[in-house]
DNA sequence: TTGTATGCGTTATCAG
DNA sequence: CTGATAACGCATACAA
């Protein structure tokens, strides 16, 4: 049985009530009472139950960062930078990664208690987070009635493309991810489409692809698909970070040089893409921002739970790497050494 | 302000009690009044205030599972294996990220009310655990009294040379990585020495490095003094996927082929080093095993507080891919198509 | 500056 | 089968 204020007081020789004043860093306290309860809590090493404590003052401390189970680069990165941000304003973070299957996730997700969620991506509806603060990060979805933060992601997928352009690409292909939506053009799409028509261009039908969700695997074999077209590619622009290392792969696997044959560019900025072979360029969010506007957003819900939602853009950078590497104007065959 | 168990009585004309029955599937309540309930509670909106039921039941049916805070290959699943093992238990997980320097974890780390907490790798003393059921998960450190479950990283290492061994390679080299440990003998380098010397061969001095931690870029930096020595080593064996991968980078980079000039294995298993190219050979930790072992573990520590500490040592497997190819026997020069 | 008493929302004990 | 009531450990208004 854990030892509680009262145990402290009576060894201490004071009243509960100063011992909660000195865990809680109340000013007036004498100091050698705080010494004696210091003291006191050292030797029975006591431990403030939380639960009592947030029962008593309706407050956690504590936010929930959200996340689908898969792992997908970036997702540690983004966590870092939401505890740092969060540590800032006094609020801890738990990640809680939810089944991407609902019917698992609802039997498996009664609620924390927490002040307020953070929601990665985009989770559907999440059970257990009715009535609580919610801030939507990631890519968006059209329409939700809730905070949002996160890159403008048809222009990502623009720059990405034109990026690709300015390095002399013209057969370039597009692979999104998501749920079917009813949207006909998603964002990766849309902004893809865009570049390509601001340089006369016309989009290719076979050459933009939708996979069914943002696993590496999903990535490869939408690459596949793209590099067995009798008239291939010579770029792919990927939605996320994901879909391109799988894109890298199958090109490596079908013996397709990158970036001298096929380039590649991703979304996100991972880690991840950092250290592949070639490096992989990409559309990087500025992490840091996200997270620390998705911190603000929820303490502003938290205090104001009826204020109106917002929507933050965050900025994004082209980050060009090994991937999309001009292509040489001489292409004859050289060595590999 | 949330509706409360007081609030639902009153609207179903019943007690408090008896709504907290039926919110608990007690089963004598006759079927008019668990309507009546179920009604109000869907009226209100009711939710069971977490905070309330663990101070009274003092059970939060909720584990800890801290992880340093840098985003390593191989997390992602470990915590998704973690997550069905305790669901499996009726215990939820949450992902409490530390801050890898103790100062600021201090800080930022007071608990959660949580029933026990799965602590990843060799993080040292977690502030805020004091007194808390722990179990210990990853490459074990010698004699702490807690209970822990992991692989052999002695015998791991060992299999991972006898591999790179069994391809013909002679001039092998390893990389480990860890706070600078009493040990002499790190049991990664340990399990090599086991293995070189079981061929009839002796590990070259310098041939052995020790990076300072598990990060993609310390195994890079390794890598680089290791290819930059005049008799340059024709394997690598990594202490772990993330090291690995460093290692793969470092050798693409210098121009050195993979696996033709240098064979590189890690251990663990991970996502990451399958997607990389070549793919990563590794040393597969079950990553399955060590949840359900590691919630087991944790549950019983519960129930039990003072049983002796167990140690678990969970089965791997070599998994040679094709980063460790056998070397081919004719070495001239092949062109890259 | 410190002590006393009350209640946060829930479950458990014990009568009815 | 159901209802009143007492804790759980803490923070806080109020009194001293």
């Amino acid at each position: 049985m854990p030892t509680t204020l009262r145990d402290v007081a009576q060894l201490a020789q004071v009243s509960v009530k100063t011992v909660s004043n000195v865990m809680n860093g109340y000013p007036h306290v004498s100091d050698g009472v705080r010494r004696r309860v210091e003291a006191a809590v050292e030797a029975l090493g006591y431990r403030p139950n939380r639960s009592a404590r947030t029962l008593r003052t309706g407050r956690a401390g504590v936010l929930a960062l959200i996340v689908p189970e898969a792992d997908l680069p970036g997702i540690g990165a983004l966590a870092r930078a939401v505890v740092r941000a969060a540590a800032g304003r006094g609020y801890r973070v738990v990640i809680d990664p939810i089944d991407s299957d609902p019917e698992r996730a609802a039997v498996a997700h009664p609620p924390l208690p927490v002040d307020g969620c953070l929601l990665l991506a985009n989770l559907p509806a999440v059970p257990g987070v009715g009535g609580l603060p919610v801030v939507r990060i990631g890519r968006f979805a059209p329409g939700g009635h809730v905070d949002r933060v996160g890159i403008d992601h048809v222009r990502a997928s623009r720059d990405a493309t034109a990026h690709l352009l300015g390095t002399g690409r013209r057969r370039i292909a597009a692979i999104d991810a998501g749920p079917g939506e009813p949207s006909p053009t998603p964002p990766g799409i849309q902004g893809y489409a865009d570049a390509l028509r601001a340089a006369g261009l016309a989009p290719l039908p076979g050459h933009f692809l939708r996979a069914p969700s943002h696993q590496r695997a999903d990535g490869y074999r939408a690459a596949r698909t793209l590099l067995a077209q009798h008239r291939r590619p010579d770029a792919v622009v990927c939605a996320s970070d994901a879909l391109a290392v799988g894109t890298l792969c199958a090109a490596f696997d079908a013996g397709v040089r990158v970036p001298e044959d096929l380039a590649v560019i991703g979304v996100g900025g991972s880690e991840e893409g950092r250290w592949a072979r070639p490096a992989l360029s990409t559309v990087s969010a500025d992490t840091g921002f996200i997270a620390r506007q998705a911190v603000a957003r929820i303490v502003a819900r938290i205090a104001e739970p009826n204020a109106a939602p917002v929507d933050v853009v965050a900025p994004h950078t082209l980050l060009p790497r090994a991937s999309t590497r001009r292509a040489d104007r001489s292409r004859v065959a050289h060595s590999s050494c």
